[in-house]
DNA sequence: AATGTATATCGGAATTTCCCGATATACCTA
DNA sequence: TAGGTATATCGGGAAATTCCGATATACATT
């Protein structure tokens, strides 16, 4: 866990947003639900819409919060699942009190 | 708070360990126990001979980590006294479990 | 095999960050 | 007032980040 990079991925402000709209895809994504529903995520395409980014920055920002260990993927079919990964920042909330 | 200004001011291993130090002055900063205490905090020629870093150079991280809310100041004659704001760590930690 | 769709990677211009040396400001003392 | 010490600010070169368009890769369909 390197804290650096974490801090690093966290500042951008799109990436914080797309942070907070991963934790609640039914409410951010609702054109998602029906074809597979979110237990992998959402994809990539529909963050990139929501961004009003380009595909490849968008697609570099979600590498980016996976290496920093925010995020998780899942390939299917030709589509990448994104979600978020609760547990980094459970951690993270707690090293901020004891570590930083 | 901003949070991303916040989370840019975390992204430096150098102002990481500076907070880090704050925290344990008395540990890390064991010179100048005699001279004030820690009350306000540490003084910036202390930490900046800790960082290696150039006097101008700390003295901006320093100024930095404040405008984000992490580290308070108080000028005593020519010293400047730098300790760390744990009220904003606290919310810091919060903050990333309910918004982020 | 050929085409279409979703995502990843590459190359780069513009901006920001890192960290420095030089200089300015503030305060203290003789 | 003059000189010394502590800190802040300025100007800038090097490196990193932001975000793009173009291209490559992966998979699905026909």
């Amino acid at each position: 866990m390197d804290q650096v990079e974490i801090f690093k991925a966290l500042s951008n402000k799109t990436r914080l947003q797309i942070l907070a709209w991963l934790k609640e895809p039914e409410i951010y994504f609702p054109g998602q639900l029906e074809h597979t529903g979110f237990e992998d995520g959402v994809c990539v395409g529909q963050i990139q819409q929501k961004a009003g980014l380009t595909q490849s920055t968008v697609s570099e920002y979600l590498a980016l919060l996976q290496r920093a260990g925010l995020v998780q993927s899942t390939r299917k079919g030709q589509w990448t699942y994104y979600r978020r990964n609760e547990a980094a920042f459970e951690q993270l909330s707690k090293l901020i009190l004891s570590e930083v």
